[in-house]
DNA sequence: GTGCTATTGATTATCATCAAGCAAAGAATG
DNA sequence: CATTCTTTGCTTGATGATAATCAATAGCAC
């Protein structure tokens, strides 16, 4: 084989898998070990691809979203037992229309694989649905957010106008007695369009979020139907959601198998107030 | 640290990196080689992680559309030159459209970074400029087709009847004398909406696709201002396009320098027609 | 406290991978 | 045809990674 189709295939095999064992690549390729190796470092100076012990990793592969890199893993423990006790309350069949943001992305991936109606302007979300046979994706388009890659701006509103959905899954900035709060102007706009196509209304916040406020308010405590956030919220905060309507979940973070990431939704217990 | 922490902090190193290395993790976390090996001989009995030598890769990371993972690299070496050859006619500032599929990809591709204005209804493509500062993107929404990731339906049409593009970038399952073919019947629609948005229309397609023909005529000939396609095109082919009204641009599979395949465009050499 | 268990860290022998050097086979050049 | 340059495959000693075993520690029940 020549050397240069050779090279070629390596590259189109290294894309598509994302990495690559070297034995895998010798037999595949059907050349000596020595001729991968160079082949590979090849590409590494390039910067086509990172070699690793024993293998390859694609290097000019998908850009990240900004939000989802730099995040650290902050109340990511809390995040995932929010998003455990909100999916129990979701059903088989409903249409559920996802908010961007860490939380909600954690939400969207328990939901993932079941059979479900999915709306979202987030594309981190949408590229957990896209490729789910068993999962309706309904993308609403519009400017992308460079930084947290959720579609925004009059068309992405206008597109909500005329959707219904049964259940919304919305996060937050902040949350005050005066009601939610959200860092982005244009982005508060759409969430208000979503909480009119809205039956139900679920936001995911954790503990720390509240008593916080933000750029512009999106909405009262009223519009909301059940607020989901985990055990640290303190007793007046949750007298004050009690308060103002909307029912109050608390998960709590699970005293053991922290290990139920993926399918596994069940680990967390939840406290159910009022 | 309590095991509980330190496995789930793994997980979001692994996660966030994609692939992370054995002692970058013993470093990272303070612990000994062997804990953290059995940590992750536990994350991929799960599922989350998949073990390579020396290091661990996120398994649970996103789902991949069909389309790029299954497609043998069958013409690719074509389709990629056919891209550097698109890319050329394409200046900074403009507003293009780009339409899914896998040679219309590889011209996203070298178009990410360029500082201009995309409009796509194709999630793998929206992916490729969703974090680049220096491209605005617009997503066009809609029902998503889980197999090739393009958002469909009335939403998308109706979304793109209020667009316009000064150069759309098309691709084509088919191209007889009678026009351009698609293989599905409501992305034929979207593809009219799409022709009917555009100032300068671009329909890139390898040689294999001419004389073949699909599901859905989606246009003619007439209505199309370039055809991109390379060097195996039959001399009657190329006839019956420039007789049909195109200009008719050939890209040359390059002699040398395979290996230039992410910033660098500037291999491919061009034959102009007419 | 005593036993029990789970988790961790160190050690070792074994195996896989690596870089470098060298020779053979083509390809290109004069 | 001879010469040079490139590409390829093989070998070797060295390095790195692995799995398995064992001892130490820390909790927990009783």
């Amino acid at each position: 084989m020549p050397g240069r189709e050779r090279r070629s295939r390596l590259i189109d095999i290294i894309r598509l898998r994302g990495f690559a064992a070297l034995d895998e690549l010798v037999r595949e390729l059907g050349v000596s070990e020595s001729t991968i190796r160079r082949d590979l470092d090849a590409l590494e100076e390039q910067g086509t691809a990172r070699r690793t012990h024993g293998g390859v990793l694609y290097a000019g592969g998908l850009p990240r979203i900004a939000e989802f890199d730099e995040k650290q893993p902050a109340n990511w423990e809390a995040k995932r037992t929010i998003a455990a006790a909100t999916v129990k309350i979701i059903n088989d069949e409903e249409t559920v229309l996802l908010d961007g943001g860490t939380t909600t992305y954690e939400v969207a991936r328990l939901l993932a694989g079941r059979s479900l109606q999915v709306v979202t302007n987030s594309m981190p979300v949408a590229n957990l649905f896209a490729s789910e046979s068993r999962t309706d994706l309904i993308l609403l388009g519009g400017f992308v957010s460079p930084r947290t890659g959720v579609c925004l701006g009059p068309y992405t509103n206008e597109l909500l106008s005329r959707l219904h959905v049964t259940t919304t899954v919305l996060s937050a900035a902040g949350i005050s007695k005066q009601g939610l709060f959200n860092a982005q102007l244009l982005l508060a706009e759409t969430e208000q369009a979503m909480l009119r196509a809205a039956g139900k209304v679920i936001v995911v916040a954790d503990s720390s979020k509240f008593g916080r406020k933000s750029l512009t308010l999106v909405s009262g405590l009223e519009a909301i139907d059940i607020v989901v956030s985990d055990s640290g919220l303190s007793e007046e905060w949750q007298q004050t959601i009690l308060d103002a309507g909307p029912r109050l979940i608390l998960a709590d973070i699970p005293a053991e198998d922290v290990d139920s990431v993926g399918q596994d939704a069940s680990a967390a217990n939840t406290k159910i107030e009022s």
